[in-house]
DNA sequence: CTTATTTATGCATGTTTTTGCAGTTTATTG
DNA sequence: CAATAAACTGCAAAAACATGCATAAATAAG
């Protein structure tokens, strides 16, 4: 068996199962355990996985939600919440996915927005909610335990019917090269979806995440027309996003 | 078992429950106490949650709206909460409505039950996801201010090509004349599509609903295979119930 | 075709991590 | 304050890990 074979089995293993255990693995491909370690570390290396004492888990994997834990960079977010809004204006129709940063930004919608909110994640729809002139409506399907949005066929089929205004969407990985890439597979099914269903598409990221590429890709940069992050237009890091024709924030 | 998926379990109970047991922990996941302490003192100082003496609980404890303390009628709805467990088996495919009793409901569910949920409530999808073995499928459609549920044409779209093992729903008012009987109309078409999808109907209700009448009708009695509320079935209140072919619980 | 070089793998070795246990200290409760 | 439960400490065993090295296969060069 071909170590490429062999890796790509433990890929599948991961998004199967979200965990691949080392012992399990050197049974199951009749390989000695050093060898199943050195896979996973060059799997480790180039970000596909994430590896843990005693074998790997899928990159997707976060923490189970809790609610007022502290966030991951909360200033950034916040930031980025205001600019976001900024794009938002009367009677549009917005679609949104999930995430921290779209949650704060739900919370910090000024009540006076009349506006529709289609969304994929039960979190936002319950916040947004909360505002008394917005319409929200929730697209459903199974919920993803990794990242707690709608997801599957059912979620993509009923996006095909739609057409929207703005595409509001948190990213995992952004880069010129790549674009915006993603680490779970379900996730990059519904997201191309989505981004198909919207006039305009604006993505939520934190600069952290500038110039990092995950394994799945999403779309290319210059689909992107707004790119929202917590840095000014001027900062080094951004300049060559300048060139690109995706506007900044 | 990875240290990780112990740490993400300890984390959902917590989200569930608000706090966890040492000793508990310990005998679910069959290691010994000392391990949990180790974990939960990681899980602490990454600021996950908080430890205290005994096991930890969620960080929000402290703070003054505790969800917990605003449920009326909390003890009553555990009650109710267990006793539809007790309809649960595995393997089922579940239909579930909103409303506070079936968060609690959701909260409770044994973490061995292997079962596919479909909700219409964002809430209960969140909850439910906090369990490993549980497929959680959400029906969306706009999301009811009022009721946090999602109600609509596409609701009753989606339901109309389901079949499911068992329909829970609370309920706003019960009587032997009226039947079912509920206030908000969308919501009401909402419940008829989930009934008739659905092989059996388990109505939670607090005994203080029964005998009482909304504007709007739900369906007849007899279309209600269980009725569970906390009180035990030889109250007085219930014997008028007794007669009738819906199952007291 | 032969030789050299790289690559992949397994094994032996020593190190680190994880876990459970015994003994002691600290905290909680009535 | 006494009884009990939980927490901490140190330690030991087991499992996982890292490293260096030998072997064998694949590849490249002559």
């Amino acid at each position: 068996m071909l170590k490429e074979e062999r890796q790509s089995f433990i890929i599948k293993q991961i998004n199967l199962h979200n965990k691949v255990l080392s012992n399990e693995l050197s049974k199951k491909l009749a390989v000695s355990e050093d060898t199943i370690r050195r896979d996973l570390k060059e799997l480790a290396k180039t970000g596909k996985i994430l590896k843990v004492h005693g074998g790997a888990i899928g990159k997707a994997f976060h923490y189970p939600y809790h609610h007022n834990s502290e966030i991951y960079a909360q200033t950034a977010k916040q930031i980025i919440a205001d600019k976001a809004i900024s794009l938002l204006k009367d009677d549009m129709v917005i679609l949104t996915g999930g995430g921290t940063t779209m949650i704060e930004m739900a919370k910090k919608i000024p009540d006076n927005l009349k506006a529709t909110f289609f969304t994929i994640s039960p979190m936002v729809a319950l916040t947004l909610a909360n505002h008394d002139n917005l319409t929200v409506i929730g697209i459903g399907g199974e919920l993803s335990k990794n990242s707690n949005v709608f997801i599957g066929t059912s979620v993509i089929n009923q996006l095909f019917d739609l057409k929207m205004d703005l595409c509001l969407l948190g990213a995992n990985g952004i880069s010129i090269q790549e674009g915006m890439t993603d680490s779970d597979w379900s996730v990059v099914q519904v997201k191309r979806a989505m981004i198909h269903s919207c006039q305009k598409l604006a993505i939520l990221s934190i600069t952290e995440k500038l110039n990092t590429v995950q394994r799945m890709k999403v779309c290319d940069l210059n689909l992107i027309d707004y790119l929202i992050t917590e840095s000014s237009k001027e900062e080094p890091i951004l300049s060559p996003y300048q060139k690109t024709k995706t506007e900044l924030l």
